[in-house]
DNA sequence: TAGATTTAAATCGTGTGCGATTTAAATGGT
DNA sequence: ACCATTTAAATCGCACACGATTTAAATCTA
C-alpha cells in the first residue's frame, strides 16, 4: 500500500495546510481591516471594485468566486456602511450593478497601507512568496479548466 | 514607489489566490464527505482523531487551529451523529476528552478512497504539490514563531 | 405571441470561524 | 484556608460560505 501509494497522506496534509494558512491570513489582515470596519471578504470585494468600479453582482462572483447567496448580504452591509450603491440596470432589470461611493473611492487610500503592513508580518522571502501565488494560481487554473 | 515596493500587489494577489484555492479544495472533498455525512472541518477533526484517540479539545485545537468556540459545536455534533463522545477527565474536571465510537472508528475505512478519489482530481504533479505543501507549513511555523 | 426555458439576484437553512465574554475548575500567593 | 489569577470549555453574536430554492426578468421557440 505505501508502495503503491507513496504519498496517500501528502493530500490530507496539503489541505490541512492550505486551510491553516488561509485562515491564518484572514487573522492576519482582521485587525488592520478592523480599523475601517471591514470584514477580509469585504476587503476583497472592495480589491474588485478598485480595480473596476461599477461592476455587476454577478461579475464580482467570477472574480471572487462567490455566489449571491454570499454576496448580495456582503454587499447590502457595505451599502450600509455606505461604501457602495446598488444599481439595476434599465436593460435588463435582472442585473445589478454595484459602485463605489466617495466614501468607498476615499477607502481605498486609506486602506493603501495594508500590503506593506502584511508583507511585514509574513517574514518570508518575496520569492517564496511569488512561487507560492504562481502554485496556488496553477491549481486554480487546472480546477477552472477541468470543473468549469 | 514602484521601485522601492515592486510587488506591492502581490500580497493583495497572494491572499487572494490562497483563499481561492482554499474554498475551492473545500468544494472538492464535500461531494465526498457528503456520502459520509460530513463537512470538511468535521472531516479535520477525525483525522486529528483517527491519528490519536482520546484528545483533549485544547489539544484538537492545537492542531487544527481552531479554537473552542468553533470545535465545541462541531464535536456536538458528532456527537449527535454517533461518531465521537465526550468525557470530562477525572483528574480535571476542566478538561474534556474526545473519544472515537465505533462507528467513528469504522468510518475511518470507509473514507480511505478519499485521498486518492482527491488526488485524482488535482491535476497537478506529485512534485509541485509537495512544493506547495512545503511553501505553506513554512508560512505557518514562521507564523507560529512570530505570533505565538 | 403564449408558454417554456434560461438567467441574475435574492432568499433560506445549516455549519463554520472568530472576537468577546462567561462559567467553572484548578492553582498560586499570602 | 482565602482570595486573586489562570485555565479549559462553553456560550453569544455576527459575518461569512454554500447547496438548494425562489423570484422576476429576459429570451427562445413553436
Amino acid at each position: 500500500m505505501s508502495v503503491k501509494f507513496p504519498d496517500l497522506n501528502l493530500d490530507k496534509q496539503l489541505c490541512f495546510s492550505l486551510y491553516a494558512a488561509s485562515r491564518q491570513v484572514t487573522r492576519l489582515y482582521q485587525p488592520l481591516l478592523k480599523r475601517h470596519d471591514l470584514t477580509y471578504p469585504q476587503y476583497i470585494v472592495l480589491l474588485i471594485l478598485w480595480q473596476t468600479d461599477g461592476v455587476m453582482v454577478k461579475d464580482i462572483g467570477h472574480q471572487s468566486q462567490l455566489k449571491s447567496n454570499t454576496l448580495t448580504p456582503l454587499l447590502k452591509r457595505l451599502e450600509q456602511n455606505g461604501l457602495v450603491s446598488r444599481k439595476r440596470a434599465k436593460e435588463d432589470e435582472r442585473q445589478c450593478y454595484v459602485f463605489l461611493t466617495d466614501k468607498g473611492k476615499a477607502l481605498e487610500n486609506e486602506c493603501a497601507c495594508i500590503p506593506m503592513e502584511m508583507m511585514g508580518q509574513t517574514d518570508m522571502s518575496l520569492d517564496k512568496l511569488m512561487q507560492l501565488k504562481s502554485l496556488l494560481d496553477e491549481f486554480l487554473q487546472l480546477q477552472e479548466k477541468h470543473g468549469g
